[in-house]
DNA sequence: TCAAAATACGAGCGATTATTCGCTTTTGAT
DNA sequence: ATCAAAAGCGAATAATCGCTCGTATTTTGA
């Protein structure tokens, strides 16, 4: 475990000082992206706002995506814990309590920090490629396929694996769009949504 | 209509040499950010690839902005034409019929020139906050929803809004991720798609 | 034919950016 | 109490950016 030359010596936080740091400028690049919006969010900002200096940030990171790969993490990680807790149930369910049960979650993940959720999934894509999102995507159509075969008999398409895309890209977009463009404020608004999204994918899986 | 004063002559272009430099450089900022992405996208590197100089850039765009916006507009002329067109036909169909027109056209709108399509969709939301697609959008769906009007009786649904809704956002993201993301190859996958998005929206309708 | 208007040019300005590096301060184990 | 390692600092650097403006070239209309 060779360490890197002097050269680039990015750091890992190893006390407590430092760790408390690198929270702060995590944060820090979250705070500016949702209230100032990508461009503001320069590196010197970013250290500014954390009440850090430069110097301090590019000891842990080693450059501007890293840090906001590190939020992208920090929100993902946020997200799948609750939705793994949620969704464990749903597999064992019948076809329409699992569907509504799933709506339910996504509309409930997007809620989770609506404006950061915006900020990353329409500002960031032009940042290297950051296919995190994309990543957690494809677990979440795996999944739903899964649950599909295991249901195989009381479905009615033949390709599984289509009728997965079609049902994951509908309840993520419908629940996308309703909770960061329309926004949804009633409970009644985000009950009617669930009931409709529901009858439209059960509607689809076994009509 | 007097002109502005002298400061910001941001000149129109009359001449015929002047439209060809307008449009060489549109047409650069396209080739631009499809093949060297948003960042990439210069004023300087625009102005040379479109073999102008920048000064002759700013003669016809005041900022960097207006050159992306114009650049969208021509997007939206191009896609316009081929939707209005075909979508004539539609709202005189029976519901099974439109809903499958409507779909085909999705897709024959997002194939018009997907990389394009796809840099504009992902990419440039965070210029100032062009809000045209938008626009675009939300035209698609006040006509969805006149429709579903004029077809009332037929519809099962009792909010034709929210049913609108629901339709136009998920054929919306279902032609799109399967054209961009997916990659649609052959006929066969078009039509297979094609078929299991009608079924999607056709019986929520009417089921 | 020729002057005025339109168009084109591109070096360069000022602002901003990401990143570096020599230095100081803090920490924790002895 | 000591001291090396860890953490923190921020002025400075080099690159890039959007954009201006004085000047050169082309087109137009009479």
């Amino acid at each position: 475990m060779a360490r890197k030359p002097l050269t680039n010596p990015r750091k890992y936080a190893s006390q407590d000082r430092s760790r408390a740091t690198v929270d702060a400028l995590v944060e820090a690049t979250a705070r500016i992206l949702i209230r100032e919006g990508f461009d503001k969010a320069s590196t010197n900002r970013i250290a500014e706002v954390a009440g850090v200096s430069v110097g301090s940030l590019y000891q842990y990171f080693p450059s501007k995506e890293a840090l906001v790969a590190a939020l992208i993490d920090r929100h993902n990680q946020e997200v799948r814990q609750v939705v793994q807790g949620e969704l464990a149930e749903a597999v064992n369910a019948p076809v329409e309590q699992a569907v509504r049960k799933l709506v339910a979650v996504a509309i409930k993940a997007h809620r989770i920090d609506p404006k950061l959720h915006y900020v990353l999934a329409e500002q960031i894509p032009r940042v290297g490629r950051l296919e995190k999102v994309e990543t957690f995507n494809r677990e979440y159509y795996a999944l739903f396929k899964d649950y599909l075969e295991s249901r195989r008999d009381e479905i009615r398409a033949v390709d599984l694996g289509l009728a997965a895309f079609v049902c994951v890209t509908s309840i993520e977009a419908l629940t996308h769009t309703a909770v960061l463009h329309h926004k949804i404020v009633s409970d009644e608004a985000m009950n009617a949504l669930i009931d409709e999204a529901t009858r439209l994918i059960v509607g689809y899986l076994m009509n």
